[in-house]
DNA sequence: TTGAAAGCGCTACCAC
DNA sequence: GTGGTAGCGCTTTCAA
């Protein structure tokens, strides 16, 4: 059933037909809801594509995720954050646009999507140091918010983001005033923005006591479990082996923890483990008793967020510039967990 | 830059401009050279809507996730099936649309997306048993493939799956072998189809070696680390406490270990675990050595299959149902972990 | 081998 | 308050 059937059907001209749908207000009341009732009985649901043709904007926004390997698996926060944009988006009416990259095509895909009116807007996940892409979004003209921040990017743009830096810098804290000195550090590639807030929270809850940290100490790598596995291995075989662990992601825990378990060492006694977990922005100590806990959100209202901003950036787009940051607060646990042992 | 511009720009009418970008036979090689690159200078790629309207194709592929709770995490499982689907969809051109919906709303969301012309075909995730959305789809004549199967589902359809049931029955029966005679099973929740068939598989394993399981130790729910932590903990402290334990999901398996620490159990000492990886497909034990892989792909790599599959529906609708079963083979890994010292 | 023109389904402008 | 009509950018007959 399309525009012109429901028109002839009722007696009506399209026009008056879109009209009553698209609550415009000089149409009769009875006129309306008539035209109402028909649709809803016929099903009826106006054709987007047509639509969109019609009216400029083609309701719908693009998220980009880049992947960098084959094998890389697709990072839990996208899927989530991914999760809570879509609530937005259908609610206002919107379509979600998924495309996966790797990361040379990226900027090829942004343009294409914009220049064959695909989306409205996009939301720019997985921003690295200096990341090209903002300016090049700027440069085009397409609206855009980025999850996530670029450090070193001129110019100002919409981003949501967690307070990497600090999260990291008062986990690191809690270790050291607990009495630890060699902290190993298993961050992301570094070449990501937010690897490069932890890391640099790391080193200044350090610096900030005076203590040198212990650079050996600090990997950085593909967030996956063999990746903690394989890099928290050798740092256990030494004989300077670090008394606590500071992770950046489940995923890679559960390879450190494998790690742990094989060098015949036992969580909490012999070596302290926290966690960053994303999903509900909040650190935990090696027992898994959250220690650090955001108050204001998950990545699911991460992502609803992120949507109302580019929605609003489009409705405006000269609104003042929008930056949200979720802060990751400190609460203690009930219990934090056991000074190790071995210290 | 549209087509009418480029093809004033080059003195030819947009019919021609059109077929020699289109590939149509007719048209003089030099006529064609000259568009392409005219083409590509200025960056002109068609307009999606545009295309869409005039052909009735919309060249887009829906992916409907129904998520049942606020709180729900996204299935980790989804993102990266996504993820190959996507590449498969950019290689051929479609776009990606992604619903995340409550599972009320998901039949209204199937029939809009089709009506609205905003998808050609459409992946159904999270098939529950006796699943009425497989009716419903194949009433309205929408294109799809089911990412798992619904079993009690009249009629045929095209799926892609993993042998569920024989993965468990393989482990369950792993573990009775090993000695153990009360295994717990914490499984996803028992209305999806694959907790039913890994349900059956357990069981199965258990009636071959005529054995009675205890049906107290049988857990069904949303697979998140707090279930694992729950369900887990009253089993641990009741008398009769399990020796092995089953578990459906990484993520549960990740709260089960912390019950686990927590009633001063140790991991393969005092109990076996074997966790199902959706992700290599495959089972692992207590100390994450894999013990059971997939031989044929990973999530990922289903993804893609199923994004062939349902593009190849759409070119030829009438084709044999096409039926794939990506087998979990049973694989013993280099260490299959000591027997529990507890038997 | 090329071009003119009719539509795809809808919105939005201008008349009435 | 309602209707005619001109597009939106493209594909696809039909003519030349």
């Amino acid at each position: 059933m399309n525009l012109k059937q429901l028109a002839t059907h009722l007696g009506l001209s399209q026009t008056t037909v879109s009209r009553a749908l698209n609550g415009y207000p000089e149409v009769n009341r009875d006129t309306r809801e008539r035209v109402q009732r028909a649709a809803s009985e016929h099903g009826y649901s106006p054709n987007r594509r047509a639509r969109s043709l019609a009216t400029g904007r083609s309701m719908a926004i693009g998220h980009v995720i880049p992947l960098r390997t084959q094998h890389e698996m697709m990072n839990p926060v996208f899927a989530d954050f991914i999760a809570g944009a879509g609530e937005t988006y259908s609610r206002n009416g919107y379509d979600l646009i998924l495309s996966v990259v790797g990361p040379r095509d990226e900027e090829a895909v942004y343009s294409e999507l914009f220049s064959k009116g695909a989306v409205d807007g996009v939301i720019v996940h997985g921003p690295r140091a200096g990341d090209n892409r903002i300016e090049m979004l700027n440069r085009i003209g397409l609206p855009f918010v980025v999850h996530g921040r670029a450090s070193d990017t001129p110019g100002p743009y919409s981003w949501l983001d967690i307070n990497n830096r600090r999260a990291f810098d008062r986990a690191t804290g809690y270790l050291i005033d607990l009495g630890h000195r060699r902290i190993a550090l298993l961050n992301g590639l570094e070449d990501m923005d937010f690897a490069q807030r932890r890391r640099q929270g790391f080193l200044d809850a350090h610096q900030r006591r005076g203590i040198e940290p212990d650079t050996a100490l600090m990997c950085s790598g593909e967030m996956t479990e063999m990746y903690g596995y394989e890099a928290l291995r050798p740092l256990l075989a030494s004989s300077e082996r670090p008394t606590a662990l500071l992770c950046s992601s489940m995923i890679s825990a559960v390879g450190a923890r494998r790690a742990i378990h094989e060098a015949g060492l036992e969580l909490a006694r012999d070596i302290s483990l926290i966690t960053h977990d994303d999903d509900l922005s909040y650190l935990r100590n090696g027992s898994n008793v959250p220690m650090f806990t955001a108050t204001k959100s998950s990545v699911r209202e991460a992502g609803r967020t992120c949507a109302e901003m580019i929605l609003r950036s489009l409705s405006s787009p000269d609104l003042p510039l929008q930056t949200t940051m979720l802060e990751a607060e400190f609460v203690l646990g009930q219990s934090t967990g056991p000074a190790p042992a071995s210290l």
